[in-house]
DNA sequence: CCGCTGTTGTCACACCTGTGATAGCATTTG
DNA sequence: CAAATGCTATCACAGGTGTGACAACAGCGG
């Protein structure tokens, strides 16, 4: 095989230059050009790897996708069987901050992924990635609160995918501008809320 | 004075247009000619109302802003009180659901809203608007919530203002693309959380 | 009536965009 | 060595954008 260069790497240089411009100018100044300049690399290799507009920001949204399903994944569900109480607050915030913008790593990639958020709203071509992200969170956080054993896990789930989705917009956007501690603190009062107050209606609450 | 023509009205049949082109294309379709075509005026028409590209971006945010103060501020917090259980989150639920999307107008001003709360992160020009709205939602619900005597007001307006903000990006976006009676019961569910099971660690769960 | 003034309508210009086409370079393979 | 192939670098073109400039029109004031 003729590899003169690691072309996956290349690839990925590129979407990372599109991603550090996506964070600087949000989606609609992420032009060839300016991912060229970015990138240090000549519009025509830019060209070579992705040959489309359209095909770079399907990278670049897949590629944020598939950062996104790692971190859902990282934690295993079966970890949770049996904690109750604090600790099981504790696991589920561990886990779940992983998809909050608690450090400069996670909130470039939150930005990046609310930028395509909002732009599948009106571009179909980013539907796939952000919908099967969508479904891939309420599944995992749902399966994770039945290992918990909470009444009514999915309607929980909802309730905790509106509150992380809340707090990535409210942090990344000038919004609100959350601080992390005050993200962290409020989806940890979330989760105590949810797993040691049990609010169903015929559970009774559970103290360790 | 020469008044030929309603000067205000017509400044806001072109945001109006703004708006329904907004939805349509997102904020990055915006165009002096576009608006011009979808308001049915010429170009020199509407550059003589806003005469900037940069003018009409910021009285149509201004307009959605003042949109959604009104209704913030549309039910009094004093209404509230004394209200225990489930009248007070019957009547929480009434007056949030004025922030949701949940009917054609509320869509738009919703999608309308997110668009520029979206670019906010990188066009300072629409902070003012957004970063006002945002103070005043955490104010106003933080006072409803001290009338109604939770625990920790601030807190748990917090976790309302996520909880507001991810269900209105999930319903507005593809990305969960919740339905309306989706969105009204997660609401639900939360206020109810909130307001009869008393989360606050000393307190004990209440039931009625 | 004329003239003033608010309103429309149309140029042209500079800038930026994606893209097709194509030539030149570099390096590996035969 | 020669050839093939991956890669880089430019050119030109059509389309869209905001904007400056300015002419043309409409209706009211005098």
């Amino acid at each position: 095989m003729i590899a003169r260069i690691d072309l996956d790497q290349r690839r990925k240089d590129v979407i990372e230059a599109a991603f550090r411009l996506l964070v600087a100018e949000g989606l609609s100044g992420l032009s060839l050009r300016k991912v060229s300049a970015e990138s240090g690399l000549n519009i025509g290799s830019v060209r070579h790897y992705f040959d489309d507009h359209r095909n770079l920001l399907v990278a670049a949204v897949t590629e944020v996708g598939r950062r996104m399903g790692k971190r859902l994944t990282r934690y295993p569900a079966d970890v949770l069987a049996g904690l109750t109480g604090e600790p099981a607050v504790e696991a589920l915030q561990v886990w779940l901050e992983e998809l909050l913008p608690i450090d400069e790593e996670r909130r470039v990639e939150s930005i990046v992924l609310t930028e395509f958020i909002v732009a599948a709203r009106v571009n179909p071509i980013f539907r796939p990635v952000t919908e099967q992200m969508a479904a891939d969170m309420r599944q995992v956080i749902t399966d994770a609160l039945r290992v918990l054993e909470v009444h009514d896990p999915a309607e929980e789930a909802e309730r905790i995918v509106a509150v992380l989705g809340g707090l990535v917009l409210d942090s990344v956007t000038p919004h609100g501008s959350l601080g992390v501690e005050r993200i962290r603190a409020t989806l940890r009062a979330h989760l105590r809320s949810v797993l040691v107050a049990t609010p169903g209606a015929d559970a009774p609450p559970i103290d360790d």
